[in-house]
DNA sequence: CTGTATCCTTAAAGATACTG
DNA sequence: CAGTATCTTTAAGGATACAG
């Protein structure tokens, strides 16, 4: 965002929030975190966003204890820390209200709760044993209003089979 | 944002949604609102925007399909319609893992459901009746993690009263 | 009260080439 | 593979003055 990301002088934990993940694309990567993404060219072939803005949020996340790195500086990942992992909540709610105004074919994704075998709700619960999953819980798979035609690059492929959340995810090049 | 707000070819709901409440600011016109702040200037006074992006990203919002305008050019009003209020989930949601993160003296403000006269939990559930009560029927009041000394003008002064949300705000001038 | 209209400064993002 | 470095373009945001 132009001219400061911070909204000073807001006594309110959504301008908080905002100043860690309310940049652009700073959203998009922590979601294809949450599906297993974690190398920084999948990240960058999947998002279509150039090399020196994805290493300035990186980095930023990395800053803000949202994204850990190992591996050095060839072959690294980046995985969520539990305090990312927590936003997972908001995520799925953000997520469940861009389908209900923008997908009307229905969710391009669909998360079931693994143990129970069922899809979970928009309230984010599951049917079957009432909790609400958290998302080392969840599995992921293309749903009714998916639209494979917009991307064929090895990541969205990769992303198009039926997994687990948070779980690496093994890109075929 | 700066070159684009949009996420092209992104076959995901979260960039769609972002596109509508993703812009620096928007997010927290929508907060402004939900606590019933209707008025332009208040909103202006509040924020600490200026007018022109306040005008901008109102007239976005009405454009979006997420605020309604009524009261022609002057004393006019911005109330939510059902589509914004539908993104309850995901901002409260936000501001729960905001607190988590950056209110070590509690939250900023407590929410409560209103017919049962209950705080409700960070998962959005009232403890009493189970249910995640739609905004309409919650009360919102400062918590311990307020900070009365960042803000003093009318607004945040009026923000500071026990309320419901989604009501319309009073600002004594 | 609720905006428009201008001007100006800053920085965000893309493209491209280069490096350990 | 995972970045830096540089360059250029564009737009975003603040300030100020003005208007219906």
């Amino acid at each position: 965002m132009a001219l400061g990301t911070d909204y000073a002088r807001q006594d309110c934990s959504l301008a908080r929030a905002l100043e860690a993940i309310g940049e652009r694309w700073t959203l998009l990567i922590l979601r294809d975190c949450f599906f297993g993404v974690r190398r920084f060219t999948d990240l960058q072939d999947h998002l279509d966003i150039s090399k020196a803005v994805l290493t300035q949020r990186l980095s930023t996340l990395v800053d803000t204890g949202l994204l850990e790195k190992s591996g050095g500086h060839k072959h690294g990942e980046y995985t969520l820390t539990e305090d990312a992992i927590a936003l997972w909540p908001a995520m799925f709610a953000l997520i469940k209200w861009g389908e209900q105004r923008w997908s009307p074919r229905g969710p391009r994704r669909i998360f079931s709760h693994a143990v129970c075998e069922t899809d979970i709700a928009t309230s984010g619960q599951c049917p079957t044993c009432g909790t609400i999953p958290p998302p080392g819980e969840l599995q992921i798979r293309p749903g009714p209003g998916a639209d494979p035609s917009v991307r064929s690059d090895p990541v969205s492929v990769a992303l198009r089979s039926p997994r687990l959340l948070l779980q690496p995810l093994p890109v075929q090049r």
